[in-house]
DNA sequence: CCTATAAATTTTAGGCTTAAAGTATTTTTT
DNA sequence: AAAAAATACTTTAAGCCTAAAATTTATAGG
């Protein structure tokens, strides 16, 4: 039998016989190291197939979708990257000639990105290649798991953000 | 109607006509935001109350769990990156004197890395919070959930291996 | 013993990333 | 309109990360 030490207060049973959180921190690395292990592989087959990075493929799969241009404001948003990261990818991505800058029309703060016609028709080939790793990465999942990894992850996600506004400490 | 094009033969049938494959690109999405929403917090409580960052701590976390120490290359099997990368972190470790670099016993190209008394109680420390953090993170998934999402993400990553070895073009 | 190969680590060059400070422009306030 | 605040972006300093080349030490074959 298992020993639960001296009585304790209503009040400070909690804090003093918190029940451990060995699960979720299982939890956590495993997704950690799920993401780390498909994200290197496709980091990989980008470079040696395209030789181009994660970062520039994300960034030209968000221009694709915008065909009027994005301003590096938006990119950054989306991304969920800093200003200053983002700078450094369009000046990389110019240079490779795969993306415009362009001053924007009304407001000379901005700059309006776009696909270059070679970025495009670059970005959809990568894009036509990387699908198919991917549900090649995925294939021994049912369409009833990717469904509900789909849904857990979802709100994996929302827990989390709850407890970044309502956390112990912000 | 869909026009489906000539008659094909079977060998070529599947990959002439590939089901498409948007479902796993958005779970691959997910999963992807979904930990970068949760490492993105973790490391900035880390910063802001250890002033430390993540790859330091997963490598002390390493050494917790080894007292007799590790060596360099063990270091880099277990945190999945490259050697270069853990020689400037153990470094940086070392100045600020969290952990130990020794020459191992019986070979002079191996130095084993141990956390010091300052650096052990340092992470017991941080451990204890993280895993504060991260059950607060996950708190609105039941266990069911997280025994489920445990599984699926296992089975998503044994995939992803078996992928990379009969992968289209490795 | 000597040479070749292997293993452990470091160095190098380059890219990604952030936070914080700085610059230019626009908008708001007074 | 002038001053103040906000916005869009760039720069800076520092850390993380990789692949590839270089260095040092160990091991194996002759």
């Amino acid at each position: 039998m298992e020993d639960i030490g001296p009585p304790l207060d209503a009040e400070t049973k909690v804090t003093e016989r918190p029940h451990d959180h060995k699960d979720e921190l299982r939890l956590w690395l495993r997704l950690f190291t799920t993401k780390t292990v498909i994200e290197s592989e496709i980091r990989r087959r980008l470079r040696d197939r395209f030789d181009t990075t994660l970062p520039r493929f994300d960034l030209m799969a968000q221009l694709d979708k915008s065909p009027s241009g994005m301003t590096l404001g938006e990119l950054s948003q989306r991304l969920m990257v800093s200003n200053g990261n983002i700078t450094g990818l369009v000046d990389r991505l110019v240079v490779q000639g795969l993306v415009d800058r362009r001053a924007a029309p009304n407001d000379r703060r901005s700059q309006l990105v776009t696909l270059t016609a070679e970025g495009r028709r670059t970005f959809r080939a990568m894009a036509s290649a990387h699908e198919d790793w991917v549900a090649d990465i995925f294939a021994d999942l049912s369409a009833a798991e990717l469904e509900t990894l789909m849904r857990l992850l979802a709100k994996a996600k929302a827990s989390a953000h709850k407890s970044m506004n309502t956390g112990t400490d912000k």
